[in-house]
DNA sequence: GGGTTGCAAACAGAG
DNA sequence: TTTGCAACCC
């Protein structure tokens, strides 16, 4: 039997910790770990041990006695925090996974439901994600008759971004449209009425698209002191990984969390953020000690993940920054290989000799999680992806398209959003014109009826709108009618709405098995969620990776290669790195090559690339770019234009009479056998 | 008027 | 692969 001991919380002279924290860590690390009350900035440089960092702070938190719902991590992705908290419980315990954790507009959703009540929101209200949002705006844009007088005016994706970054930088509209966009100057009004009507439906609608998720919430503990206190005494530690991503509304957020006390740690690296487009600044990071007083400042700066050489390219790549930055990596790990360079004919060649080296790798029993193919664009790699499903090598993508944007999900979520929210205009119109006959004009009409309706899922009384589409509206009303009042669990529900949504699916799309399959995949997934609200909710928030989907089905025993966007790869490593693509245009984008600021902001995407690699790094590019209108000759990227062979070594790949093979120069190390 | 269909053009990055 | 626009059908 366990007895109780009395112990004040912060006496922690006592404790006797079950891990060793001071051997396990070097010094930099282990003063953080054991950092305790107020701010403090953990500048951690690639691979210097930032994740471990967090990880056995939180241990020592517990170990200390500090509640484990009193701390708060808030990571980048869910998947960060997931992975994060699992490691900790191995180091520690189970204790660990009952850590707060997750990203800022996870957290603040939560909030925002809630406090729903007292702030007047229904709590039943959905989030807009941004191919709704778009959507939304795209029908605003028409209404207005904004594009009429035959001047280019913004598209809705320009439209939506234009609205988003004023949210993220804390900006007017005009400001954004003068400085980012001044071609769309003249039509600043246009875009303003636009914003206004996109604020109006979004209230109406009882959505929150993902910048309301954050300024809501920012405002909602600005307005209202006791409800700040609250949350801020939950969070006794907060935690904020990448903070080079984060942008001035979460600093601001942060502050909040941690309303009178302050113990806030910040972790991360002024070269690695990628994130400008989302309103980050990477100088922010650097006014985190402005914003917090007396924050202590930690330097994690030995590196343990890479080799001297990658390091020795990574910090080459650095110094070509306009904005210098007083950072040099090191380790002392062995030398290691020479990152190389591979010029392939085109990308057909590239894929094959990526595909190839993997292969022999694999032969040589390394397996396939140690490597991985970095990108800039999710496009970028859907050449390999034919090469590897040709060779039969099981992989996973990160970035790109996700499960919960596909046309065939969308379709389907649109279903299960308006049960939740009957208010929810945007999705009632998917659901509507997916019948036969009826339009966005008709659609509309239906939806300003349904959406001031007593009782939606009825549809009585609308027949004299409806006319000729009623046969359908009936067979919709009767399933949506069912599956509000009738006592179905969430699997079944979903399960109910793939079914009527089938032939539908199957009119839509010629490759409808394969959506088929993914609808079925949907139906065993609901099973985790108790409501439907959650799963609206995780779905918009956390999205799945698409051919996570694929992969569970072909479930093998081996665990598949990790193609990703560098974006997407951000805090993670491999043992072996390819990035392909390299090309001037592409990394850096051809968005970025006006602007210094932004060609900064691609180096630093290169930077994180290149440190991702524990042992070998290959870069690759084609001579030959293909793409609809023919062949063209294309440059390798800036970046390694003036990178000299002692840095990046030269391969060229040499056919040979069955299979090719790449050759390094001279006498350098050859491929593996 | 409104819906459907077909062709030309553009296509980031993520919560 | 999706989106914008214009011609074409009910």
């Amino acid at each position: 039997m366990k007895k109780f001991i009395l112990k004040k919380e912060e006496d922690t002279r006592g404790v006797s910790y079950s891990i060793d924290y001071e051997k396990e860590l070097n010094d930099p690390q282990f003063e953080a770990v054991s950092h305790k009350e107020g701010p403090a900035l953990v500048i951690a440089g690639a691979g210097t041990g930032k994740t471990r960092t967090l990880i056995y702070r939180v241990a020592r938190l517990i170990e200390q006695g500090v509640a484990p719902g009193n701390i708060l991590l808030l990571t980048f992705t869910r998947r960060a925090a997931r992975e994060m908290l699992e490691r900790a419980g191995r180091v520690l315990d189970q204790r660990c996974s009952k850590v707060n954790g997750g990203t800022f507009h996870y957290y603040c959703s939560r909030l925002l439901h809630r406090y729903a009540e007292r702030m007047g929101f229904p709590e039943n209200f959905t989030i807009l994600d941004s191919s709704d949002a778009i959507e939304v705006i795209q029908l605003l844009r028409t209404e207005l008759n904004a594009a009429e007088s035959g001047k280019r005016f913004p598209r809705k994706n320009t439209i939506y971004n234009m609205l988003s970054s004023a949210a993220n930088k804390q900006l007017g509209l005009h400001e954004i449209v003068d400085s980012q966009y001044p071609q769309f100057r003249e039509h600043i009004d246009k875009i303003e009425q636009i914003a206004q009507a996109y604020s109006a439906y979004k209230k109406k609608s009882h959505v929150m698209d993902f910048d309301d998720l954050l300024v809501q919430t920012r405002d909602m503990l600005r307005q209202h002191k006791d409800i700040c206190q609250q949350v801020s005494a939950e969070n006794r530690y907060v935690m904020i990984d990448e903070y080079q991503d984060t942008n001035a509304l979460q600093a601001e957020l942060a502050g909040l969390f941690t309303w009178g006390h302050n113990n806030i740690m910040a972790v991360g690296d002024d070269a690695q953020s990628i994130y400008a487009f989302r309103g980050a600044d990477h100088k922010n990071i650097m006014e985190f000690p402005n914003l917090f007083r007396n924050t202590r400042i930690i330097k994690l700066e030995e590196n343990y993940r890479s080799t001297q050489r990658i390091l020795d390219l990574a910090n080459r790549l650095l110094e070509q920054a306009k904005d210098k930055y007083d950072k040099r990596l090191f380790t002392n790990r062995e030398e290691g290989d020479l990152p190389a360079l591979i010029k392939a004919p085109d990308e057909r060649d590239q894929s094959r000799f990526i595909s190839q080296m993997i292969l022999t790798m694999r032969e040589q029993g390394k397996e396939l999680r140690e490597m991985a193919v970095l990108f800039r664009n999710g496009r970028d790699s859907f050449e390999l992806e034919l090469e590897l499903n040709r060779k039969k090598i099981p992989f996973i993508k990160y970035g790109g398209v996700k499960f919960a944007e596909a046309a065939h999900i969308k379709d389907v979520l649109a279903h299960l959003k308006v049960l939740v929210n009957p208010a929810d205009a945007i999705s009632w119109n998917r659901v509507l014109t997916l019948l036969e006959g009826i339009g966005p004009k008709t659609a509309a009409d239906l939806v300003a009826w349904l959406t001031s309706a007593q009782n939606p899922y009825a549809m009585d009384g609308m027949q004299r709108v409806s006319g000729k589409y009623k046969k359908q509206l009936d067979s919709l009303s009767m399933l949506l009618t069912d599956l509000k009042h009738k006592d179905f669990t969430t699997s079944e529900i979903v399960e109910h709405v793939v079914n009527y949504y089938r032939s539908f699916c199957e009119k839509r799309f010629d490759d409808h098995p394969k959506r088929v399959k993914d609808l079925e995949t949907f139906v065993g997934l609901a099973q985790n969620f108790t409501d439907l609200d959650q799963i609206l909710n995780d779905l918009s928030l956390d999205p799945i990776e698409q051919s996570a989907v694929d992969f569970e089905s072909t479930v093998e025993d081996e665990a598949p290669l990790v193609l990703s966007t560098i974006h997407s790869a951000k805090g993670l490593e491999w043992s072996q790195v390819f990035l392909i693509q390299c090309l001037d245009g592409i990394l850096p984008s051809g968005y970025s090559i006006d602007d210094a600021d932004s060609l900064d902001e691609e180096l630093r995407l290169m930077y994180v690339a290149c440190t991702r690699a524990a042992d070998n790094l290959y870069i690759s590019y084609p001579v030959l770019q293909n793409n609809t209108y023919g062949e063209y000759f294309s440059n390798p990227s800036r970046f390694i234009a003036d990178i000299g062979e002692k840095e990046l070594e030269p391969w060229v790949l040499v056919e040979e009479r069955d299979d090719q093979q790449a050759l390094p120069p001279n006498d350098a190390p050859a491929l593996p056998e």
